[in-house]
DNA sequence: GAACCACCTTGATCTATATCAACGAAATTT
DNA sequence: AAATTTCGTTGATATAGATCAAGGTGGTTC
């Protein structure tokens, strides 16, 4: 249940085979079914999830009932809502299952415990929040100077096993287009 | 000259006076000239800046010579490009200066060798990084979600001292619309 | 295996925002 | 202080992408 995550792990800091046995405790296994929510608007995030199988995705419905994807996490991803994780505000945000999933869940308080115990990790996560924030950075790079086929061929090239993975609606979402827009854009590129 | 960093540090975490004194030498204090570029497009990014005073930005100039801004930094902030800081690859962005700056530089290795002698660093640059991740992610949802107006009110909720002092044609830039689009939202909003 | 649903496609039309162009007011440079 | 550049505004027009509507296909459920 721990081989991903010790692996995801092993490739920023290392780990002796005690800490790793030190670290197991502080995780909840947990299996989802798909579309089940793991977290729903209005609630508090009281873990954060690392993927060891399967697959989930946070989103964001507006006032006209759009979804906004957020982010996608398979094998080897984290997702929360961090905000209200660490806040413990409401979230704005849903999570849910898109594959059927198995995760590890880790609460605020064991995040701290955890972090006094085996204090590496502080910097596993502190290598986590950076890459995350470096490739945020370039998903709003890429907003802001791309059009939609750009985009859509960025992501393709930047995340082909998700973008190959998931409904094509929800690739739209995440793209910040319509469904009949990304059809039309493939229908394009086709034709290249 | 380190009297924001510190502030700024004691936020998150607790230094005591000797690792201040540590902390210290890691650091090249410099002063910018407004215009005058810390970064351009195809070098490496070298250091991260704390911004002790004045404002910089990070912004990535398109195929059509448009600007896109990335992010703003004023006093107690950090800025860089953390995907050439970090993999040592040419940076696709330019950073420059807005207003005249006295800025805080350490390098990748000074930065290392920091987080090896002051080990609850890696703990500040967790939070840090964290934090920024936050804001990112609600600044996605905000594109994905929100027109021109709404991302217009976002900003001068979310940062409002920003929003005020930088030109209008970058504001509009951040925001990803056009100077002309965020003059007609702003007429638009003092009708009401 | 029939009914249903989730998903994708295609066409017609609409709209938010971009683009182009011109002007006046600040601000900066000489 | 004159000249020049930068910045914001306004109007006219163009366009990428949204919206609305309909139909087709494959998978899932009863």
């Amino acid at each position: 249940m721990f081989e991903v995550l010790f692996e995801h792990i092993s490739k920023k800091i290392t780990l002796s085979k005690e800490e790793e046995d030190k670290l197991k405790p502080f995780f909840i296994p947990k299996k989802y079914r798909k579309r089940q929510y793991m977290l729903q608007q209005g609630d508090i995030c009281k873990y954060i999830a690392f993927v060891e199988k399967g697959m989930l995705r946070s989103y964001q419905v507006d006032d006209k009932g759009n979804e906004h994807v957020i982010q996608f996490a398979p094998e080897g991803w984290w997702i929360a809502d961090n905000y209200s994780f660490l806040t413990g505000n409401p979230s704005n945000y849903d999570i849910d299952v898109l594959e059927d999933a198995e995760v590890l869940l880790i609460t605020q308080a064991s995040m701290e415990e955890m972090l006094q115990t085996i204090p590496v990790m502080e910097r596993y996560m502190r290598i986590l929040m950076q890459n995350s924030l470096i490739s945020m950075q370039s998903r709003i790079a890429c907003t802001l100077g791309s059009n939609a086929e750009e985009r859509y061929q960025g992501v393709l090239k930047a995340l082909p096993n998700i973008a190959q993975r998931v409904p094509q609606h929800m690739l739209a979402s995440f793209l910040g287009i319509t469904p009949e827009t990304l059809s039309r854009v493939r229908k394009q590129l086709l034709k290249k």
